[in-house]
DNA sequence: CTGAAAGCGCTTACAG
DNA sequence: CTGAAAGCGCTTACAG
């Protein structure tokens, strides 16, 4: 029924159960005819190591965590596999975990890492997030963390953010220059780093071209589909409507794109349309949505990289900021 | 540095270890009074169960292993998603890992699993995986297994499924019903179950239409992109071309309007297409694709539904077949 | 109702 | 080069 353990391979072999373990572990105290020998029965008896016991006695487990609110979104369900992938290139086990969204499941979450004796946490925090404190903990307990995109701006923990205010900014301004007037913004939360600095970066854009916003004209939060669509129908059905709407995101843009379609409002002659993210989607709707394109592998890999820095030196490491760029395509004129 | 222990609890009280543990697991046999005592203590301490040396003497780890050939699929994140939260509220932990769709990747992945002493494992094979001793050895260790979507035949494993076959003649049956003559296939490897399932449907409503197939009119397999494209722009670029296709999943569909575009073919008028999964893709293409709906959160449910059933009592399962839909969009006449 | 003993599978000093 | 001792944090019979 249960595995084969260490014991039995040194009953098969006449040898103690530490020179077992030291043998599988290719320890150079042992001759390395005891090491092929134990090597060689070990795969015959189907032998998995206890991954319990080692982390138990080992006191590490090369165990990342991985925590995100969703993963049934593109966003997370990309950038959690290139997490995985290089973290299990690195050698260590990489173990996701779903907060959805709620405050509550995410402390579960930590809890359960800890409790799973990680040497590391990679997270973004929950919408609903905003006490640090299980945080806190984590690096108390010499487990260092390390955020990416939704950020705790705490410089005790690791950040890999990317450099939104500014191309928001630039492609907001870009679709001022070609003569939209009236701009909107389907924001985010301005609680969250990102939701904040995106909309910072539709600010400075109506600053440098002089234009004053009805403060109605942005809109914060409302992220589940229903609240989403509400939303645009509100900005749409003005009589005095924008003509150009900066989405806080690829899938709110989407959502702005079927109540143009249902209002018969075109795009991008209308109404221009920005989205954020460079997701999948973007290419499928017609027009194709300008947006911008963030670096989802290298984001991944940063964060990483950064983790295993602070799991090395706690001290000696810097926050990152990459780099995000503009893709022009046809939902402005 | 540390979390606090048990022994730290009992420290604290003047206890020892032994009843702070059962006080911990709410024993009955400990008084109540020492119970809340304990909690509260536990509490401020910030004491976190060592799920590690738990799960080492109590020989099970209320952990269940994912395992899927990839997660930057919309299939795969939202059945993931439907699986993780569906285990949760069971009171298990879910391990989501991912074998990049490789066949020593997922078997690695399934030791990984065995190592860390879950109490089964929710499977969906990778496409070249053609030898089942990796999960036959985990029945063996008494950690049952479920497939769902990409199954491995064997009685001895849970197999949670979708009528293909049926939905796949219906609706290629409903598409010739329609008036297209010329039925191609871009299909699925034949000897995984889904791509054999779906590929007899499309074959039982050319039979039942009278409609003899040029057997290069069925391509089999290319799942990478440039291949699916390469195969798309073979056929429609014939002198006496298609004028349907029979797309194995709504991705490969979505490439058939890329290539149709770029040829200036119409959809539906000179080109009916028809996808499988209905994936939120479906509804961002134009036309909007006509597919079949999978009911994923079915699927995941039934999974851990057959998968507790198993861990309680080998023999007295049975597997499942869930039901899809025909989705009746616009791109067929 | 509480505690002493034994052990889960493994590793890590320490002897020999 | 190999083995005996001790222990990681916890639970499970068994005494008292």
């Amino acid at each position: 029924m249960n595995g084969v353990t260490q014991s039995d391979i040194a009953k098969a072999l006449n040898l103690s159960r530490e020179t077992v373990s030291k043998a599988l572990n290719g320890n150079p105290h042992v001759s390395s005819a005891t090491i092929d020998k134990v090597n060689k029965v070990a795969k015959e008896m189907g032998y998995v190591p206890n991954h319990f016991a080692r982390s138990l006695v080992s006191r590490n487990s090369k165990t990342i965590g991985i925590v995100v609110p969703k993963i049934s979104h593109s966003f997370f369900s990309n950038i959690v596999e290139f997490l995985y992938k290089d973290i299990i290139n690195r050698g260590y086990y990489a173990i996701p975990m779903i907060s959805f969204e709620n405050k509550n499941n995410e402390i579960l979450n930590i809890q359960t890492l800890f409790s799973m004796n990680v040497d590391g946490i990679i997270a973004n925090i929950s919408q609903d997030f905003t006490d640090e404190n299980i945080y806190l903990e984590s690096v108390r307990r010499g487990i260092p963390v390390v955020f990416f995109d939704r950020v705790i701006e705490n410089p005790i923990f690791g950040q890999v953010t990317t450099n939104d205010r500014e191309t928001s900014c630039e492609i907001v301004s870009y679709a001022l220059s070609k003569g939209y007037e009236r701009p909107a913004h389907l924001a985010g939360y301005t609680h969250i780093n990102i939701g904040r600095e995106r909309r910072n970066g539709f600010m400075d854009a109506l600053n440098k071209y002089g234009i004053t916003i009805n403060p109605d004209w942005i809109i914060e939060g409302g992220f589940r589909p229903d609240a989403r669509y509400k939303n645009a129908m509100n900005l749409l059905t003005q009589k005095d409507r924008p003509d150009l709407i900066f989405c806080f995101n690829d899938s709110v843009a989407e959502c702005v794109y079927q109540v143009a379609g249902k209002l018969g409002i075109s795009i991008p002659d209308e109404l221009g349309v920005i989205g954020f993210g460079n997701l999948k989607l973007s290419t499928l709707v017609r027009p194709l949505l300008t947006t911008v394109d963030l670096p989802l592998e290298s984001i991944a890999k940063k964060s990483v990289q950064l983790l295993m820095d602070k799991m090395e030196d706690e001290d000696e490491t810097e926050n990152v900021v990459t780099r995000s760029k503009l893709v022009i395509r046809n939902s402005c004129r």
